[in-house]
DNA sequence: TTGCAAATGAGAATCGTTATCATCTGGCAA
DNA sequence: TTGCCAGATGATAACGATTCTCATTTGCAA
């Protein structure tokens, strides 16, 4: 089920400027909270099993708007697309090139050392390292055993 | 002037894979070297004061040619396509959302610890920092002041 | 309840990038 | 040195992701 605390936490930031409570923002929101990563097209998918008569426009649209309110974070998994995924705490994702796995991992304090070595203030970040996860090197090592 | 190793090392890179050295590949590989963190609008439009009839897509094949030989790498700075630059050692860029600069900074290796705790092998990095840069907020506290 | 501004759905438009195809050219063989 | 031809180019169509347009629907304040 939904968290209770991020679905109240976005009617209210809609309350307070001024827009409407839908049944499309509750249902998108609800998705991205409970999927990680989904890009807008599994999104759509996602949400056309439980109200058919969406549009992607709709979805595009609300995506925009949870941004706006900072409900929500895009991020760049090296496809030519966005994903999606609520917004917390800072973390680093793990991307894997074989299974498509993402992993989340914090970030060293050391990171926000080095920006400030430049007095540079940091508003937003966006950390990705694409490789091999375990479970699929490990199947590799053993393919190649055979 | 273009360094003469960059260069020579796509020359021979070129040669190894049985592909041909032509003007426009290395008048892209001398713009992407001189300007870092250009899109391919930008390089391309720096080409065409060099080359007149230079077309956009020869731009764009030369950029996954350099990416595919390993001379360059692609990163996402927060808008909606693709910057390059010259692969060099991993670096974070911090990026300044007033006035667009990009500054690069080194990775601590606690970052690749983080990476090693998961088993995860590190093929590919992509950090960025987005935020206001020295000068600019030096620049934001003078102005209130006034 | 009603009225209306805001939100939606359908599909056209846009933007960055890739594919197609006719023409051109780097670099090897004669 | 020249001629050949596979690979490269330039122009432009096509593509996929995202945004815009507009007629219709709906949340919500009165």
């Amino acid at each position: 089920m939904m968290d209770k605390t991020t679905r109240t936490r976005m009617v209210s930031l809609l309350r307070d400027s001024g827009k409407r409570i839908t049944p499309e923002r509750e249902l998108l929101l609800q998705i991205i909270e409970t999927h990680a990563h989904l890009d807008a097209e599994e999104i759509y998918r996602l949400a056309q099993k439980e109200r058919p008569r969406i549009g992607l426009a709709t979805v595009y649209r609300t995506l925009t708007l949870l941004k706006s309110l900072g409900m929500i974070r895009t991020t760049d998994l090296g496809e030519n697309h966005s994903h999606y995924e609520i917004r917390s705490a800072d973390h680093i994702h793990l991307v894997c090139s074989v299974c498509g796995q993402v992993t989340d991992v914090p970030i060293p304090n050391s990171l926000y050392r080095a920006a400030e070595k430049e007095d540079f203030s940091v508003q937003r970040l966006q950390f990705e390292m694409f490789g091999i996860c375990a479970s699929c090197s490990a199947k590799r090592a053993q393919d190649s055993k055979d």
